[in-house]
DNA sequence: CGAGTAATTGAGTAAGGTCAATTCTTGTGG
DNA sequence: CCACAAGAATTGACCTTACTCAATTACTCG
């Protein structure tokens, strides 16, 4: 049988690959990581707050968020993980967990041991640069969405969480006829930008009402693109979508 | 003369000791970093947005903030620094900001090149997973301010941060008597948490009244720790600051 | 077909923002 | 030592955005 571990990791590497070099052996060690395949379930943690972790988990298929939340259970999802995501890379410098990772939609993960994670990332430094990089793109991630809640308003914050998933999808070749994918329920969608249901639900009727955007059926389609980063004010660069964007110390 | 990098590297080494084991020669590796040491102005950026940096910067002494725009300019700050801090480790792997570094009270950095960084993390793995630890670490801290813009109201938020410095200057030994250094004026506190100085000013005032805490004098005063955790929902599993904390793939 | 979930809409409320005036600090020069 | 300017803090009055509550209408899947 064709070793069908190529197929699952490519779209990791690809995703390495777009922000850091690797030479053929480093590209080999990537895809010749040990992984189990997973399905989840919409709604089920299937990485818990506050366990202690042995492996990281690579979205496959699927959307995946990570949950915050506070003490009273209101939740924050901080970070959208879609396919080529690795979803807790850094739960390898860091096991044990302040975070939950949830499927918001039916979804496969490939969770790869962290020992494995460790070997490849001693035996080659460059591998480890590129785990390291990856972290800090998510970061980057982060912190625009920080900008986001705590001074954009609700229109624009439901205009910026809707570009940059066009990006992004469009950097996996997900992006048809300016239509991506949007496995978010209007709550996730609050989830993620710190709004209530009922107030997101009136933003994308805002939205729609000034055809920029319209959101049905787990798809979102982009009508004014040049309207919709306006209203979101938004920038792509803290993505990291292209490896010409940077020229780090290690060439 | 002594060499006078190892008592400004100490507190960096410090920091990375907190998260990290490391053997001998990796701790004198990094206490044999060159750097640079620079005075900095408030008000101005020592780190521009957009620029390509080929060094990262180590606080000192004073706070440093890292800053995102929107367009429009207005700013959001979205992570504080204080002595002992890297506060743009990342740029080793993501050169190109996405940010800007100002001084929030003058402050005195020491500037370390990438090179430097690099030929070290390469040399010894354990230094480079110490490296991408703390940047995960800073990640944590990130995606508990989203938690807090998106899901806390504004008194909760300034509870919070209260919180997170008092642990924070706690590991550095700057907590005397329930007193922390509090280097930020009201302006500045509302671009942490995303709210005006009008209400952050109310906000100060209703902890104080509700005698949880005072802010005074570039000070903070905690008055009633337990109520003023509880007013923030504040769980400071997130920090990072036990080694004890987690036990990674590399012991 | 019916149950359960998701979306939609309206009406009233509250948290936080805006604007503007006043007071307090702090540093400077005379 | 005092007068003054500039920035920071404080407070009040009013307004806007987004939340709450509640009802109604689609969907989806056995």
């Amino acid at each position: 049988v064709v070793d069908p571990g190529q197929s699952i990791l490519k779209p990791f590497l690809a995703r390495l690959l777009l922000r850091s070099l690797l030479t053929p052996r480093e590209r080999q060690a990537v895809l010749d990581l040990p992984f189990d395949i997973r399905q989840v379930t919409v709604h089920v943690d299937f990485v818990r707050l506050g366990e202690t972790t042995d492996h990281s988990c690579l979205v496959v298929d699927g959307l995946v968020g990570r949950f915050e939340q506070t003490r009273k259970g209101e939740r924050q999802i901080t970070a959208l993980h879609i396919p080529g995501d690795m979803a807790d890379l850094h739960s390898v410098v860091l096991p044990k967990t302040s975070w939950a990772l949830q499927a918001l939609t039916a979804s496969t993960i490939a969770t790869i041991p962290h020992s494995a994670l460790v070997r490849d990332a001693d035996r080659f430094p460059a591998l480890s640069r590129a785990f390291w990089r990856d972290c800090a793109v998510d970061a980057s991630i982060l912190a625009v969405g920080a900008v986001n809640l705590g001074r954009r308003d609700a229109k624009a914050r439901v205009a910026h969480l809707l570009c940059e998933l066009r990006y992004r999808y469009a950097a996996i070749g997900e992006l048809k006829d300016d239509c991506l994918p949007f496995r978010l329920n209007q709550t996730q969608l609050g989830d993620v930008l710190g709004l209530t249901p009922v107030h997101v639900n009136r933003m994308l009727r805002a939205l729609r009402e000034a055809g920029l955007a319209t959101v049905i059926n787990q798809q979102a389609q982009i009508l004014d693109w040049a309207g919709l980063q306006s209203a979101a004010d938004f920038d792509p660069r803290y993505l990291h979508l292209m490896r010409e964007d940077w020229l780090g110390a290690d060439g």
